[in-house]
DNA sequence: CGCTAGATTGACTGGTCAGTCAATCGCCCT
DNA sequence: AGGGCGATTGACTGACCAGTCAATCTAGCG
């Protein structure tokens, strides 16, 4: 009764879904664009009806979810909570999707966050503006008095990332064990110690 | 008087330094061999005289390297002296392998250390040996009593090396002023902030 | 019904490059 | 002088693969 133009099966999704799968196996540039038509179980002229190029699949897949990450950091920026817990929010939306998804963060993280060459430079400004992000939140900690002021914001906002991507690197490639308990303690590990380093100490 | 064997000008040495700088301009998959072999000032063939491929070519460039970085990893932890300042000690030869031959450590990082699914997976175990020292260093100064002891050692390495490893991407892709105030700077955060972080707090 | 337009197919093309190899060079030794 | 051998050369081959395209299919519509 509803939406004529709607295929039963979406094959443009189907093809997203195939291409998160065979990148995490193979990796971007070991996949053939057969190799992802063959996945979603289409020809292979289709992926080039409903995508530019192989490059266009990568961008639409981190876009889709990196614009979330940037959303929930916004969000989370504007409210009024402790800078450790805005810390917290982030740290745990990453978290979160890679829980809900290990496979596309295992993609977004190896070919794109840390291919500084291939799509790390190309998607550089949107990648920075989460850094920014945190950066704001440890500035307004230093503004407040919370943290100590030799610490530049932006180095703080490198090291987070930093920190939270070599972790889920250790769980993609089972180096760490990667359990829900671990997520949790891994969390509550990383934004812990990362605060206790920026806070002033008491009087002394 | 002395070597015959020894050629005026050594074309290998000349092939691995082109290397270094081909690899650090167009990143490793855009090099063509023919690339490496221009920049040498030497016929095509004669790459593969010297090297079984072109990967063999950047294996020598990486384990050369990283094997002073192991050397130095375990004579800083056998020495008698503060976990502060054996940590020190390792984020101060990365940042100065770094001063000393920024392309080299450009392409180690990026190409290797960070490429999770090509160079990084090949040299895993070696990569995984430097973890190790921070991870033994870490858990000796949980044992002394000087650190938290909640804090699992291997994911403190994995910080450690995450953080270091974004702050020399920040440097070679000019997000962050690269400076040798600026190197010196970086160390003592590092450092510094990880170890407040890390160490128990007084009495309370 | 036929018509149109988007969906779908897969064979084919063009360009790229890693690695091979046969030929030549230059040095040293006898 | 001339033989031997590693160093050096660069044209060539074989494989691979992204992207193109003309043909076919399907569904709604008047």
């Amino acid at each position: 009764m509803t939406e004529a133009r709607v295929p039963a099966v979406d094959k443009r999704r189907a093809i997203l879904e195939a291409a998160i799968r065979v990148f995490a196996r193979q990796g971007y540039h070991a996949t053939r664009v057969s190799d992802i038509a063959d996945e979603a179980g289409v020809a292979y002229g289709l992926v080039y009806h409903y995508f530019r190029s192989k490059e266009a699949v990568m961008t639409e897949l981190f876009t889709e979810r990196w614009s979330l990450l940037l959303a929930a950091s916004d969000a989370l920026y504007e409210r009024d909570i402790p800078a450790r817990e805005k810390l917290d929010g982030i740290a745990g939306f990453i978290i979160d999707s890679y829980k809900h998804d290990p496979e596309l963060m295992k993609v977004i993280i190896i070919e794109v966050t840390r291919a500084a060459n291939s799509f790390g430079a190309t998607h550089l400004p949107e990648i920075r503006r989460a850094y920014d992000v945190v950066a704001k939140i440890v500035a307004d900690g230093q503004r407040e008095g919370l943290y100590r002021a030799e610490v530049d914001p932006d180095f703080v906002a490198m090291w987070f990332y930093g920190a939270i991507e070599q972790l889920l690197s250790g769980w993609v490639f089972g180096l760490m064990p990667a359990t829900d308990e671990e997520f949790d303690r891994a969390r509550v590990m990383v934004v812990e110690t990362l605060c206790l380093g920026l806070e002033r100490r008491g009087p002394g």
